[in-house]
DNA sequence: AGTTTGGTCAACCATTTGGTTGAATATGCG
DNA sequence: CGCATATTCAACCAAATGGTTGACCAAACT
């Protein structure tokens, strides 16, 4: 079924898929949003609450997680709640792997890297 | 030292630097290049030759890749070359791996953090 | 020295993004 | 019914993005 005419890296970099994945998870709000419906799904309007931004502003953005399908949303009598879906997330992962052929996971890397974002903000 | 004020995935999210990386990784031309730097270093102009776009054009992108750490880029000679820096991108992606694994999340720590920050943005 | 080659810069343009506000649409409550 | 609550829609705006072209600078070839 698939097609060798072009390498098959290609099909993962051309993806429209990835172009909406990483673009949602570019911006600080719409990882926010995402870190607290980890704890647990949430309406809309609690979602928007720490936030200083308007109510309609957090409602596009969960929209643009929506579509990414990095989260999905469900109508349960006037309030819509909004779940975590961590498979399009495990699915980018995965291929940020297998693309930059690193080992799976080097924890100290991470560490050393939020440590220096800290101290970064410390300076500030 | 590393302050902890507010819980360690707060600073994950937060992070100027996944803004960029994320940002980065939003653009099919991008991954293409990173796709092909992954085989071996290559020249700017090499790196153009199979893109319908203007040399200025992936000059551009080669900055993007540049600012968000994904390459790095060398002069020597007259030839500039590009090199993949895979740091980066495991950054991100362990980020990104955190959201598979359900780790614990303090709320009402985001919250009191946010309102110190709009609080401060006010005095400026 | 003169010319080609490698790459960036500057100005411009169209489209997208991230936000605002005010009106609109449901849904639930007294 | 009449009103409050939850959420989206529509129009608008400023800034960022992704592309173009032509001028420009630096290194190399003859």
């Amino acid at each position: 079924m698939v097609d060798q005419t072009f390498p098959l890296w290609f099909s993962g970099v051309m993806s429209d898929d990835l172009d909406t994945v990483f673009a949602a998870l570019a911006d600080p709000t719409r990882r926010a949003i995402l870190a607290m419906l980890l704890e647990d799904d949430m309406a809309v309007t609690d979602v928007a609450e720490p936030f200083e931004m308007s109510l309609a502003a957090i409602s596009k953005h969960l929209t643009i997680l929506t579509r990414a399908g990095l989260i999905s949303q469900e109508k349960r009598g006037r309030v819509k709640w909004c779940k975590l879906e961590p498979d399009a997330l495990r699915a980018a992962s995965v291929w940020m792997q297998g693309f930059g052929q690193f080992e799976p996971v080097n924890l100290d890397a991470f560490e050393r890297f939020l440590e220096n974002q800290l101290s970064a903000g410390d300076e500030a």
